[in-house]
RNA sequence: GCCCCCAUCGUCUAGAGGCCCAGGACGCAACCCUUUCAAGGUUAAGACCGGAGUUCGAAUCUCCGUGGGGGCACCA
């Protein structure tokens, strides 16, 4: 149904006014995906048109997050492009003068009225229960009273004259045509007295002057859908062809994620923002994969690289509706992505969480611990949990951890004192010498292997959980595997 | 209040009139494997919002309810 062979020309356009979040990176991914998937163009524009809620660092979080993900970007801000500058901020005239354009063509008008004057034509509406529009007071003045107005210098905006008989349809590539009664349209604001414009304007002149092909964009513009096609109409532009993703809800799926759920979020290890996921160890991988299946289905096999989604990815199969975020699910790809990783790569990855965390990394002792870590985690944060232990001079046992289940503090340092024994006699402890003697003390002492592999896992990591007891005796090495084994024995004693 | 969008297991979804007493994934439960924790394997439970139509036949089409979501700014 839809054509993919001719390039298409997708932007990201997001406004710098706070964290970058989820359906910022999803609605990104989809650009990329139609970019990528038809040989054409990802293009990131920064709307920066409002000046009070723009936050410093925003813009620079944008385009880190965008990199992080791999979603890079053809044209934008930063590498430039034909059809710059791609702030806004930096595009005012082309703004003021199409703006210009579309009055003089009159489908457009200046109007003087003051904020307070709106605010009470508001609450008056809100009063007798109708719905707030704009009252149409500047609509009705003769362009030349408007004009001696501004000749005076009296403050005004541009608002656009909506058509106000008839139906406007507008055509969304997910949801089909969308017809709206015009008596329902109101004229919305497109310069404002700062001499920027606003979204509607801004959105549109640059959609067509950087030749945009497809609009991904959240649903939450379809309120105001039919009025950028109207301005698209009243220019005589051709439209693009339109998508309104679906919105993502909070995990209960009762509404959109609030301050309040976003902030219970990350205690539990969670986030809503790309920088969040970025620190607490989800990888791009895992993440790209999991936003992607949310509105967007796959029959089966449904763990996807960035090079399948681009080679699967269908507008036919993007779903409308709403859907709620589910972290445990984000768990599960993060989990599988880092277990498909090469043991350098994983490695690589894991190390700046283990320095944050402390540890003094080496390398070389690093590549052969991560392959013992990499099936039991699901973030790369998680590699502290396991892996700490091996880059500490000495572990510090919970002593009553260090008594096997069924054994009592005498029995339990007697096992510890046989087991010494053994790995003291070796000539190298590795895995392969140490765990045949092992196996036979636990028959011998008529024990079972998780007694007495528990205290001695206790005992050499300082943790009941930890990787595989051999592998890790062999990396942590005889000297210190004895020595820590020394401790616990004396410990033991002690409670004895 | 008004306008718009949406509706399959708890969640994300497959399904485009007969291939569906509805398939997959996550989660959950059980079992297997197992030195802990995982990973892996096998099985189980679990859904077409309701009502009218259309049709020989509807999860799929139409209408009406209901429910959910979004929007109604000199914000995007």
């Amino acid at each position: 149904m839809t054509d993919y062979t001719q390039p298409a020309r997708a932007r990201m356009a997001p406004s710098p006014t706070g964290h970058f979040h989820l359906g910022g990176a999803r609605t990104a991914l989809f650009n990329y995906l139609l970019a990528c998937k038809t040989g054409g163009k990802f293009i990131l524009r920064l709307e920066d048109t409002d000046l009070k809620r723009t936050v410093p660092g925003a813009e620079q979080e944008i385009m880190d997050s965008l990199h992080w993900l791999g979603l890079n970007y053809d044209e934008g801000p930063d590498v430039g492009g034909p059809y710059g500058p791609y702030r806004q901020t930096e595009r005012r005239d082309i703004y003021a003068q199409h703006a210009k354009m579309l009055v003089d063509s009159g489908h457009a008008y200046p109007c003087f009225c003051t904020p307070d004057r709106l605010e009470k034509v508001r609450q008056e509406q809100q009063k007798r229960k109708e719905t707030t529009h704009y009252d149409g007071t500047c609509r009705k003045l003769s362009p030349d009273e408007a004009a001696r107005r501004i000749a005076n210098g009296e403050k005004h905006i541009i608002r656009f004259k909506m058509p106000q008989e008839g139906a406007t349809t507008a055509h969304d590539l997910l949801r089909g045509n969308i017809v709206i009664e015009n008596k329902n349209l109101d004229d919305s604001v497109i310069l404002k007295t700062d001499g920027l414009p606003t979204y509607h304007l801004a959105a549109m002149v640059d959609d067509h002057l950087m030749k945009i092909t497809h609009v991904f964009r959240g649903s939450e513009w379809l309120g105001t859908f039919p009025l950028h096609v109207n301005i698209l109409r009243a220019f005589g532009w051709d439209e693009p062809k339109w998508v309104h993703l679906s919105v993502f809800l909070k995990p209960s799926g009762k509404g959109k994620m609030s301050k309040r759920e976003t902030a219970d979020a990350i205690k539990d290890g969670y986030s809503i923002f790309i920088k969040d996921m970025q620190d607490l160890g989800f990888i791009p991988e895992g993440l790209l994969n999991w936003m992607a299946l949310m509105g967007w289905g796959i029959a089966e096999g449904d763990v996807l690289t960035l090079d399948d989604m681009i080679e699967k990815f269908s507008l036919e199969h993007l779903n409308p509706a709403p859907a709620a975020i589910n972290f445990a699910k984000l768990d599960h790809f993060n989990g599988t992505h880092i277990r498909l990783l090469s043991t350098e790569d994983l490695a690589a990855r894991i190390k700046p969480f283990l320095t944050k965390a402390g540890c003094n990394v080496d390398d070389a002792l690093l590549l052969r611990i991560t392959p013992l870590i990499r099936e039991r985690l699901v973030t790369l944060d998680d590699s502290i949990g396991f892996a700490g232990f091996f880059f500490k001079e000495t572990v510090e046992p919970n002593p009553a951890e260090l008594i096997a289940k069924g054994l009592d503090a005498k029995q339990s340092a007697d096992v510890a004192r046989k087991s010494y024994e053994i790995l003291a006699a070796l000539p190298n402890l590795n895995h392969a010498s140490a765990e045949p003697p092992m196996r036979e003390l636990v028959e011998k002492l008529a024990l079972n292997p998780n007694q007495v592999f528990g205290i001695i896992r206790v005992a050499v990591t300082g943790q009941k959980i930890s990787p595989p007891l051999f592998e890790s005796m062999e990396i942590v090495g005889q000297a210190k595997v004895l020595e820590r084994l020394k401790k616990a024995i004396e410990t033991l004693d002690k409670l004895a």
